[in-house]
DNA sequence: ACAATACATAAGTAGCGACTTATGATTGGC
DNA sequence: GCCAATCATAAGTCGCTACTTATGTATTGT
């Protein structure tokens, strides 16, 4: 399954209305397009509209059960963002190099467990 | 001098034109709006409304010398759009969990070297 | 079988935002 | 002082997109 490019996810995260229904699927483990509807401030095929947006996105997956449609959240999708965001937060943040000297790290760690079997 | 909200800083990178520009200016130290426009697909107008936005979502700082303005990026600016990422990559990515334990370790040295003084 | 529920899709509308051209405001060179 | 250069602002236009209402498609209960 091809990953989301950058710019679509942040064209599809601009919406107020559409994020704060991806943040409300994450914050649930499965939602209906109901229960999405009754806190949004819009109609329901509006909220249906941006699940759809979403999905294209790879931002949240829907599983047909019955009459209902369960969303969960896949904020896996989130990556590329995460992505594109890191290349500038090497710029102000040591945050991320002291990651990478971690992550380094662990891996030699795990190489040298991995010679040892 | 306050931060952006992740939902400013979303509507503002949406745009292609828009965060093109701001990539450029990143990429060098600092940047004219003539350099900018040159590379730019759209007018010198257009270039000008694109810098003005971010802006106000301080992305980016103008620095004025003479009849040229001078761009430099801001990059702690991206801070609150990685920190609502943040919220969501726990979710998929053990790389922030193993960050979180090793700043962690980072904190207790610290605490004990000042201890010793 | 029929009515009701849950959601998706169709079609149309209205507002926003990204662009244009035109003009204004400063500055530098001659 | 004057013209050219550099950028910002004004004003207007056009397309996209987020919303609406209306309708379609399954599915469940009785």
């Amino acid at each position: 399954m091809p990953a989301a490019t950058p710019d679509l996810l942040m064209r599809t995260l601009a919406d107020p209305t559409r994020r704060a229904i991806f943040e409300r699927i994450a914050g649930a483990k499965e939602t209906t397009v109901g229960a999405l509807t009754q806190h949004a401030r819009v109609s329901q095929p509006a909220v249906s509209q941006h699940l759809k947006a979403l999905q294209e996105a790879r931002l949240i997956a829907g599983r047909r059960a019955g009459r209902c449609t369960f969303y969960r959240a896949e904020p896996r999708g989130l990556q590329p963002l995460a992505a594109w965001l890191q290349q500038y937060e090497r710029m102000w943040s040591q945050r991320f190099d002291r990651l990478d000297l971690y992550l380094q790290q662990m891996q030699r760690k795990e190489n040298h467990r991995a010679r040892k079997r």
